[in-house]
DNA sequence: ATAGGTATTGCATCTGACGCATCAATCTGC
DNA sequence: GCAGATTGATGCGTCAGATGCAATACCTAT
């Protein structure tokens, strides 16, 4: 069921993806022959794909180099997938997460498939800016992210969800499989937030809330994440200072905590205004 | 010249273009249909493209209405290529700038913590290069792109951020305490664009104007500085070229300013239907 | 001048995008 | 209940167009 087709259109969007790769992005982009190469695909394809996407405004190429790099239009087009409220919102939280609460590294997130996404990081000010982990995509059943954002799923979702995912991988106490994957998701429902202590990486804990909509359903998860020395004795703290900036966030993107709290699980018949 | 191909992976674009449309967004996508019919392709086509965007991230469908729209994975790309891009794209801008508009030095700064990095800088060419600033972190209290990368803060964020720091260095009129400060984020608020007057060193005046990316938050400022003698009479008319080369950049960096300006500060009573 | 690197283009081959058709699944109104 | 309308998905034969090889052109270095 993976790839019926390779179809044309995915390898041209594959190279895009490329693009977009920390190597080629550190290189303030790639050539067509080292997009080829990389791509395992012959040069003349490369080119004339390219000039596709550069008339349509998908990739631009820097005149002295001749190396093409993202285009404006992706840009046009991320600010139309962003949901701009939660963007526009998380900022100011985020930033007074890091600066007044917690002095550690914040991160808004959604679901992506069984994967995370990072949309927002905030570090704090001393902190050496090791990697941008806006646009990244982690694993969600080893994360508090994920954690978070799987918080009102059901145990048979879950069990669908990583039906194919490697369990086990990441920090030595990452869930073995998906029966304490839906434990520990218990344990964060009860607790309104999650917890994580080196289930992605050895040494580094963390704490995750989710984020609701007005209509109650999760759709990003706020979080904190430290090497474990520094951390772990305050994390009970993080978390519940996490829960309520992510309650607050939710609460400006017009969640009703105390009526959305009942109608948690229960599928929400879609009255959204048309 | 317009298209020598029609190109199946134009076509194909011109359907995730479709989908960023107002009309589209407006209505929380499309389905297959109405996107075939407002590209005049046969359903058929339409329902495959999009399943392979769809299996590539790059659009996602609403589960009830079956309705496609962008997906978070064109967001992805945007972040992880708008440094990058910045970078590019500031370049030629501030070149302009330099040699069109006002004939001084520029530059082209980010906020690292409580102080301005500067990333990029562009001398006249008639100019004694005496410091390269590329690289160099200046205080952000008292210098225009400071004042621009923190135009979108709170106050409560700025005490915490200046806690501790000393005020009252630099210029004669540097300010004096977080107060001070405050009001005159407030000044270039209002105004759009920040100015100093002698607050990093005698005799100096700069400035300075934000630039946003597509998620609209302030990434980076853009500022010009110069002796008093040779700037001062000609300051306002600097702020406005400051300011309309900044939103230039924004526009390259996916900022939609009209929509995102009203989302600052201001708080969207939700009816908008996600 | 040669050599090694780049990107683009001409052209024959054949993949895969295309349109028509059919089919399943909802919603309608009666 | 039925028929009609509207939705999106799919089977299939056809040919547009994506592909790969080779040739070309254009650099910079030696």
């Amino acid at each position: 069921m993976a790839d019926e087709h390779p179809s044309s259109l995915r390898r041209a969007l594959a190279l895009l993806d490329a693009l977009a790769s920390d190597d080629a992005v550190a290189h303030g982009g790639w050539g067509v022959n080292r997009l080829a190469a990389h791509e395992g695909r012959d040069q003349s394809q490369v080119s004339r794909t390219l000039r596709v996407f550069a008339d349509a405004g998908y990739v631009e190429r820097d005149p002295e180099s001749m190396a093409y790099r993202i285009g404006w239009h992706v840009f046009a087009l991320a600010a139309k997938a962003a949901d701009q409220r939660l963007i526009a919102a998380g900022g100011p939280i985020l930033r007074r997460l890091v600066e007044k609460d917690l002095g550690e590294r914040i991160h808004l997130s959604v679901l992506q498939g069984s994967e995370v996404l990072t949309v927002l990081t905030q570090s704090p000010p001393h902190a050496v800016q090791t990697v941008a982990w806006a646009g990244r995509m982690v694993s969600a059943h080893n994360t508090s992210s994920g954690r978070a954002l799987l918080i009102d799923h059901e145990r048979a979702e879950i069990e669908r969800m990583f039906a194919g995912v490697a369990f086990g991988v990441g920090g030595p106490n990452a869930p073995r499989d998906v029966e304490a994957l839906y434990e520990r998701i218990l344990t964060a429902r009860r607790a309104g937030y999650a917890i994580v202590d080196e289930e992605f990486e050895p040494g580094l804990v963390a704490a995750a809330a989710p984020v609701r909509d007005f209509r109650g359903g999760v759709i990003a998860a706020l979080n904190v994440s430290a090497p474990k020395f520094r951390l772990w004795n305050r994390l009970p703290f993080a978390g519940q200072a996490i829960k309520s900036a992510a309650d607050e966030l939710s609460v400006q993107l017009g969640w009703d905590g105390v009526r959305a709290s009942q109608l948690v699980g229960a599928h929400v018949p879609s009255e959204v205004p048309a």
